[in-house]
DNA sequence: GCGTACATTTCGGCC
DNA sequence: GGCCGAAGTGTACGC
């Protein structure tokens, strides 16, 4: 990883034409030949990227990143403040829990939350756009169509509605009721969900694992 | 802007939990308090980050930044390579072309592009839920709604489905046609646009610009 | 401050 | 390689 702070100025032409006037700048380059340039404020987002693999050509303090699409950052250094490299190796990469997958898992082995005499039929069951997360019957035997989100917002029910609407197009399954079920559900996706018919849950993600690690305890 | 580079490991507990083993990676300090843990690949993304506003709370080797969400990263410092601090200003900011905003006022100033007669009624139409990118009126007189983007996708038909919806509650401008409108759009969401009676449009940036800057030769 | 829409979104998974 | 959905999405803008 290579360090450089330089008052510079930055030109992109590829998805879009961008330009940064001159001004002191962090530029990141990294083994795998990417380049980012920050500023120093916002942590997340560089002013300007290019995202490997892209080459870096570097002659008389004007830099040019360009990657197989034919993209271009041009960087133009003015004045070099720091230029600094360091060997720091693969990274053993980032641990996550929590996340919507997990939330999928823990349901589907648990679908009892739901009421007494649900069953699993099966997880993201495909369909021709895309794949239902839960397909389950509740208790009557009526085919449930699940859509799962960390946070349930109005896209979410949008997704659910369109299975929906596909699903009840099959007469093997139809009639098919659908279950928005997040750990937090939005005002207006409550709304929306109940405008169509769909039930809402609130998930308990400790509570899910509290139930499964009971479960494994068991056995 | 603060530059370390060092071996860590990083704990997140906010949004989900996550934990980076010890490895050697570059922490940045950004003005604005924010906090980004990188590694020695790809450009764009920290392993985990902060961002603004948040806290950093730095003692004996251990930093604790935290925001109001009570979202929390801990990084652990086992050894510092490097340490080094810049003052680098405000940013004088990133100048773009080529973005949505950009189509959209090439397509309100060029409405026959989309058929003889057509006529703008108005960019951004604000409705209830949100504004319209071009309402106008076909040769027969018939009010359509324009979405743009750059890349049409399902959800851009999902949100011009919402606007029709609301428009043709409007005895003033009922019936209201949809036209999605887009650079490049997605085999999904053209089937999609087509089974709610949505036209879809194409659009050429270069070559509306093209036809601009003719106008603009003319006079 | 909340909600919505945009992003050079990036990123991962699957076909 | 393209397409699709998720992201600790982040970020700007309007109300």
């Amino acid at each position: 990883m290579r360090l450089v702070i330089a008052r510079c100025s930055v030109d992109y032409a590829g998805r879009l034409t961008a330009h940064l006037p001159s001004a002191p700048r962090l530029i990141l380059v990294k083994s795998d030949g990417s380049v980012a340039v920050h500023s120093d404020d916002r942590a997340y987002k560089p002013l300007n990227w290019m995202s490997p693999p892209c080459t870096l050509k570097e002659e008389d303090g004007r830099w040019t990143v360009e990657n197989k699409a034919g993209e271009k950052l041009i960087i133009t250094l003015e004045e070099v403040m720091l230029d600094s490299s360091h060997e720091l190796g693969v990274d053993p990469g980032l641990i996550k829990d929590g996340v919507e997958a997990h939330l999928q898992e823990l349901l589907a082995d648990r679908m009892e939350v739901l009421g007494e005499g649900w069953s699993l039929i099966r997880r993201e069951y495909m369909t021709a756009i895309g794949p239902v997360d839960i397909l389950c019957r509740d208790a009557e035997g009526t085919t449930v169509a699940i859509e799962i989100k960390r946070r349930g917002e109005i896209d979410g029910v949008e997704q659910l509605t369109r299975y929906l609407e596909l699903l009840n197009r099959d007469p093997l399954l139809a009639p098919v009721k659908g279950v928005f079920a997040a750990q937090q559900i939005k005002p207006q996706a409550r709304v929306l969900a109940n405008d169509r018919g769909i039930d809402c849950v609130v998930l308990d993600y400790d509570g899910l694992r509290g139930i499964e690690d009971d479960k494994l305890k068991l056995f």
